[in-house]
DNA sequence: GAGTTTGAAACT
DNA sequence: CAGTTTCAAACTC
């Protein structure tokens, strides 16, 4: 456990002053305040090497840095509280007994490291330790740092927060490797778990729904409030920050326990851990290692922690949660969904949480199947960079975990499922309807995608999940197949090599409008889906009106790269002309189609349609932006990875522009978080569906998350009164 | 659930 | 780049 530490300080102490010297550091320090202070965090614990290492991919929007900054300090804040903590609660546990071994472990100068970075982290729970060179690095954290402080429950959290943190670190050490084998159990889990949500998904709902305002206002207190804000805010939100971070300490107490990691204490709350605790807890550490702000939280959370010890329970959540932020604040930051839906989480009191827990779980790991799909991504891609991360700590560590990919993976399908996605918002949602939710079992598993694949090996784009970047599941019916963690390397390599053929390949296959807009000029624009398939249909036989169109399937309208003939999709038909001559066609044909196909699957309830049917590119895309914004999930999900390129990866625009994106993922995993522009094309049906659900409240929420442009158009009646979302898309024959 | 259709992915 | 084959999802019955 402790034997990182040492090491730990060793390689941040260096780098960092390597780093900080060398002429690159000081041009990027010059470039944006927030680089800096990265730089010192990174420095301080390593992340630096997270923050160099961070995804290319995923991190590539100018727009998503400058949000990772701001998180990259809760991020770094994480690592370093958390391995701060980590020493700091050694120390404290050797006072204690607990920590003894630790204590024992960490040398002198490590100790004094540790000690400084949680000096810094949270300098009332740490003991004021001699600070250091490393002073400067804390200095830098000291804001982020300082909420921490600021927590109420310093004092009393301190100890467990401390103790928490270490047994993270104990339980990630020791675990790392478990973690990764884990980590696509605790995917899976998730997936288990999400689905286990519909059922509780009702509350859920209607939890997200009350919340909805709520997540607004998270996001931005999250994101732009200093954690001291936070503090001041709400306890509530505090609470809810804290089990955000506890997560993973809770976590790592939880996995101890579950996993006879039980080094120490975990008794307190191992015990209650169940086996969906456990593997939630898994999932949780994975995704906090992955995720540096929720590391971040965690140090927090540990804090605030102190106050219930719900937290086994709220940890639980807080993990998911973490995900969730970790989805968001990695990749959207900006995107106010992601926090809202974070927040909403946090928002909620631990009972709440408790209460949601259920529900929130299944979200939250479809977020973090976003997120992390993204970041996995990312990381596969730079698996380098996640590599170098692992120098900082566990945490670290476990973001090298192979699980990062899976998770990665994961959304990129996500992404591209688009239509499956809604589905699988809708699940999210809800739980809403019944109905929806058996259909949708399916896209449940979709969520966590399914395959069928029977020659392909599941190592191909063929196959869904590996086109998500996804590791099969259980729920896939596939043959031979080599998606799984077992086979990682493979499947690694298979990855490189299918990237090395198209960098594109797994980019999210959908790209949003406004990027669209920019790549193609008014055209695309004029285009009714707010988003554009990336590479373009070429549909022959089904005129773009099946879910074999990709841009149908996305939810998004044809554009001029499509190669379609007779195109008359819904969302858009790829030429103005086209849509001329749908329009030209009739007014009435295209209600016709849009509501046979469209309608059909998406509005069945009828006065939807009215909506709009021909909708107007231009109002049917407004109407979908909009409720993209709105749809707390979505929105967020979107702005940050379209920002950061993981949700949104425009296709065209780029892989590594946008990542993510495929449909489904957003939808899948976060019909909430991200299922933003991407989900907005496609989700549209996903929204359609759960706006059906009888909880058409949440729905709405969704709709607009989903926003498909088309959908959109009718999403806002469809809101409001339960439109079936996306015909096809979701359910089908499905129905 | 089996069979067909469809279009993307992969291959040549 | 174009043509063909392979593949698995989408769809139909």
């Amino acid at each position: 456990m402790e034997l990182n530490t040492p090491n730990k300080s060793h390689l941040i102490s260096t780098p960092l002053s390597q780093f900080e010297d060398s002429p690159v550091f000081n041009y990027i320090n010059n470039l944006s305040p927030i680089e800096l202070v990265k730089s010192v965090h990174s420095s301080d614990q390593s992340l630096n090497s997270l923050a160099f290492s961070s995804p290319p991919s995923v991190f590539a929007s100018p727009k998503l840095v400058s949000q990772r900054d701001t998180r990259s300090f809760l991020t770094r804040r994480q690592f370093l509280d958390p391995s701060k903590h980590g020493l700091s609660q050694v120390k404290d546990a050797n006072s204690t007994s607990e920590g003894v071994s630790a204590a024992v472990k960490l040398s002198n100068s490590s100790a004094e490291q540790l000690g400084r970075l949680a000096s810094s982290s949270s300098a009332k729970e740490v003991t004021a330790e001699p600070l250091n060179e490393q002073l400067e690095l804390a200095i830098e954290l000291p804001e982020a740092l300082k909420c921490d402080i600021a927590s109420p429950d310093k004092n009393i959290a301190p100890l467990d927060a401390i103790r928490t943190d270490t047994e993270t670190e104990k339980g990630d050490k020791s675990n790392e490797k478990h973690f990764s084998y884990e980590s696509e159990k605790n995917l899976r889990k998730i997936c288990r778990i999400e689905q286990s949500e519909d059922e509780a998904g009702v509350d859920w709902v209607t939890l997200v729904s009350n919340v909805a305002d709520a997540f607004y206002f998270e996001s931005s207190v999250i994101e732009e409030h200093s954690e001291e804000q936070k503090l001041m805010v709400d306890p509530g939100t505090i609470s809810f920050i804290s089990n955000v971070l506890q997560i993973p300490q809770d976590n790592t107490n939880e996995l101890e326990n579950s996993n006879d990691y039980s080094e120490q204490e975990t008794g307190e709350t191992g015990t209650q851990s169940t086996g969906k605790n456990k593997e939630a807890d898994k999932m949780p550490a994975v995704l906090s290692g992955t995720l540096l702000n929720k590391l971040v939280v965690n140090d927090v959370a540990a804090k605030v922690d102190v106050k219930g010890k719900k937290r086994e329970s709220s940890c639980k959540q807080n993990r998911i949660r973490r995900l969730v932020f970790e989805m968001a604040g990695a990749h959207k930051k900006e995107t106010a969904c992601q926090e809202s839906n974070a927040y909403p989480i946090s928002v909620q009191s631990d009972s709440e949480v408790d209460h949601i827990e259920k529900h929130s779980t299944p979200r939250i790991s479809m977020l973090s199947r976003k997120g992390i799909g993204l970041h996995l991504n990312a990381l596969a891609t730079t698996s380098s960079d996640c590599k170098v991360v692992k120098i900082a700590t566990l945490s670290s560590t476990r973001q090298e975990t192979k699980t990062g990919l899976v998770l990665c993976d994961n959304e990129d399908k996500v992404i591209e499922n688009a239509p499956q996605t809604s589905t699988d918002v809708s699940d999210d949602f809800g739980i809403s309807s019944p109905k929806v939710k058996r259909p949708k079992m399916e896209h449940v598993g979709a969520a966590c995608k399914r395959c069928n694949c029977k020659r392909s090996k599941c190592l191909k784009l063929y196959c869904e999940c590996f086109a998500a970047g996804l590791y099969c599941i259980e729920p896939c019916s596939c043959q031979d197949c080599f998606n799984k963690p077992a086979h990682e390397d493979t499947v690694l390599e298979t990855r490189k090599q299918i990237e090395s053929r198209n960098p594109l390949a797994f980019a999210p296959k959908v790209i949003r409008s406004t990027e669209f807009a920019s790549e193609f000029g008014d055209e695309t624009n004029k285009t009714p889906a707010s988003a554009r398939h990336k590479r373009g249909c070429n549909c022959k036989k089904s005129s773009c009106l099946k879910k074999y169109c990709e841009c149908f399937q996305g939810g998004v309208g044809c554009s001029p790269n499509c190669r379609c003939e007779g195109c008359k999709n819904t969302f858009g038909s790829k030429n103005g002309v086209e849509e001329n001559e749908l329009e030209g066609v009739e007014p009435e044909e295209l209600e016709k189609k849009f509501s046979d196909v469209t309608s059909r699957d998406m509005i069945e309830e009828g006065e939807e349609e009215h909506a709009d049917r021909p909708i107007p590119s231009e109002t049917a895309r407004s109407s979908i932006q909009l409720p993209m914004t709105l749809g707390v999930r979505f929105s967020r999900s979107q702005p940050a990875f379209g920002a950061s390129s993981q949700m949104c990866p425009s296709q065209k625009l780029g892989k590594e522009i946008f990542r993510q994106p495929k449909f489904e993922t957003h939808l899948q995993a976060i019909p909430e978080e991200e299922t933003p522009e991407v989900l907005n094309s496609s989700c549209p049906p996903a929204n359609g569906v759960k706006s059906t659900s009888p909880n058409c409240k949440r729905i709405s929420p969704p709709h607009q998350g989903f926003g498909s442009s088309a959908i959109w158009r009718s999403s806002r009646k469809l809101i409001l009164r339960s439109v079936p979302p996306f015909p096809s898309l979701n359910s089908p024959h499905q129905q």
